[in-house]
RNA sequence: UGGGGUGUGGCCAAGCGGUUAAGGCAGCGGCUUUUGAUGCCGCCACUCGGAGGUUCGAAUCCUCCCACCCCAGCCA
């Protein structure tokens, strides 16, 4: 049963029905990916949704590549899909299956239909195909092919397999009603002549069957119980319903339709992230800017927090579109809990404590998280030490008071309060170096004299630290519905979606960073190693989000 | 204009004829804080696309209207 803590969507209230009623004893679902693109954070929801069914209901979920048109798939996207899958944390019951798995049962049930008079070969071609199907407001016409003799179909249909037809020539069409309001269902196209070698079936076949005519098949073959999709097929059912009642299959599976996710300041549509890959937008489909899967891994989102995030939204039947700051909130939720904290300076401004020992050195102990439970690590405190460029002020000034400026005071993160002196600027008129004294007996202590810091912040040793490339990532789009309309959305790509701050400064301790392990950069945000950038030469983070700030400098 | 679907605060969304219309995100106040973070407290729809009607009583039922989305690939 599901978890009745939450209320039950409309796809649980229907499997509770059906499990009352004894309509099916076990629920199976699928998640159909087309291996023509990566995923992305709409599939995620869809994932959550099939795979998490299967979980709450104690059934399978299978993972199916709808692979029926050659032209567009590839293994790279296979691979890429199954690693995708479990990497959100989700395993499949069984072997991974294959529409093309289906192929053979699927050209036979066809020869069965077109037996029984509901299949036939057609010779129109594609602009004929059009003219006859009518339009909206006005029904189609039969095909001059229609009634052609069930063994001239059938070898016809042989030859076509068989590759003696050029493509485009014939197609096999269900013989439904080219009257029909509904569109779908004037005589749809089963299998069309495609002469590409397929990447699992190679050229053992020159037909293969069209959506319509495979979906509703691999599902009864599967066992699949529900077989949920987007709202886009829901004048698709009929045709779905249509195969399964005239077809021999061995179950009778129902569709069901949710509201696909939509997500503002970006773009979930396969063809549209393969334009930006392929064009050079972005770096690849893993690009931490794509709304990708592997883009928000890349990025440092960690699985659960996707995960979390779909939970949280509705499977209804209303397409909305969903704000990226809900998203956000369930990234920072689960790093806040879990990313150890760390130090790094973006913009290195050096401080020297004049009242410290050229050769000070003091091993400060800092813990790893406010959860003391996650232990501490040690933070070497020397005389020269960086802080941020952002952190000093030449001028005090009440709005900024958090900040050290001459004569004013500030707390360094998990260390001592200094309080500065004066400045060096160079020929450019930039600060270049802050001269500040350390007010004794401050550690984990306010000073004595009471003239406690406003501000507090974070800091790295200039001898021991190590330095390391930034990678800031905005929005990668300015408008909030980039494809609306009949906008171009490559025209809304925001030209400063991606930072790059170098010469950064760490902590010695993150030298040897996991890649993909978040950190929390305290008063910056949270951000893990690079996975592709990175190398033994260079130390790369990625920013996977800013903290949240309610302040504004300006 | 044919068919299918949807309309509840800036966003997502519960609600399935009967207390003052859940909750989350965002926002806004305040408290706490060695992260301007986190946490905590408070505020945020006399109203449910609109108009009628049924009813003692409707966001929930009926009627009409309006808006938006999907369908005319040999894509999925």
């Amino acid at each position: 049963m599901a978890d009745d803590s939450k209320p039950l969507n409309f796809i649980q209230q229907t499997i509770n029905s059906d499990l009352e009623a004894g309509v099916v004893d076990k629920v199976v679902t699928r998640f159909p990916p087309e291996p023509n693109g990566y995923l992305h954070i709409g599939h995620a929801k869809s994932i959550c949704l099939n795979f998490g069914l299967a979980q709450q209901y104690g059934g399978d979920c299978h993972l199916r590549f709808d692979d029926t048109n050659p032209e567009k798939e590839e293994d790279e996207y296979v691979q890429a899909i199954i690693e995708d899958v479990q990497w959100l944390g989700f395993q499949w019951s069984g072997d991974i299956r294959y529409a093309s798995d289906y192929f053979g049962q699927l050209y036979e049930w066809a020869q069965y239909l077109i037996r029984e008079g509901k299949a036939y070969v057609c010779e129109l071609n594609a602009e004929q195909m059009r003219e006859y199907r009518g339009t909206l407001t006005e029904p189609g016409k039969n095909s001059p092919f229609r009634d052609r003799p069930v063994e001239e179909s059938l070898i016809l249909l042989e030859s076509m397999k068989n590759g003696d037809v050029d493509e485009g020539l014939m197609t096999l069409r269900a013989k439904i009603d080219m009257a029909s309001p509904n569109v779908s269902l004037r005589d749809p196209v089963m299998y069309r002549v495609k002469k590409v070698p397929h990447h699992r079936t190679g050229d053992a076949w020159n037909i293969y069957p069209a959506y319509d005519f495979a979906h509703g098949q691999e599902d009864a073959i599967e066992g699949v119980s529900h077989s949920v999709c987007t709202l886009e097929f829901a004048s698709n059912r009929p045709l779905y319903d249509w195969f399964i009642e005239n077809l021999p299959v061995p179950a009778t599976p129902h569709q069901y339709e949710f509201g696909r996710l939509n997500l503002n300041y970006s773009v979930t549509s396969k063809r549209k992230l393969k334009q930006l890959v392929d064009e050079g937008h972005v770096d690849g489909w893993n690009d931490p800017r794509m709304p990708t899967i592997s883009g928000l891994r890349r990025r440092g989102v960690p699985a659960v927090a996707i995960r979390n995030f779909c939970d949280s939204l509705a499977v209804a039947k209303t397409d909305g579109m969903v704000d990226m700051s809900q998203l956000e909130h369930f990234i920072r939720d689960e790093l806040n809990t879990n990313a150890p904290r760390a130090m790094t300076v973006m913009r290195p401004l050096k401080v020297v404590m004049t009242n410290l020992p050229e050769d000070h050195l003091e091993q400060l102990q800092a813990p790893m998280h406010p959860n003391l439970d996650m232990g501490n690590r040690t933070l070497p405190f020397t005389r020269e030490i960086y802080i941020d460029q952002n952190d000093f002020k030449e001028e005090y000034s009440k709005k900024l008071n958090k900040k050290l400026s001459p004569g004013k005071r500030v707390r360094l993160r998990n260390g001592y309060v200094i309080e500065a002196i004066d400045f060096v600027k160079n020929d450019s008129g930039e600060v270049v170096q802050v001269n500040a004294s350390l007010v004794p007996d401050t550690l984990g202590t306010d000073p004595a004299d009471g003239v406690k810091p406003k501000g507090v912040v974070h800091w790295v040793s200039a001898q021991h630290c190590v330095d390391c490339d930034v990678y800031l990532y905005d929005r990668l789009f300015s408008d909030p519905l980039p494809d609306a309309g009949d906008k171009n959305f490559l025209d809304a790509i925001n030209p400063d979606s991606l930072q790059i701050l170098t010469g950064c400064k760490t902590e010695v301790g993150l030298t040897d960073a996991e890649a993909g392990q978040p950190y929390q950069f305290e008063r910056e945000g949270y951000f893990c190693k690079d996975s592709k950038n990175s190398s033994a030469e260079r130390l790369v983070f990625n920013q996977t989000i800013a903290l949240r700030s309610t302040w504004v400098e300006a």
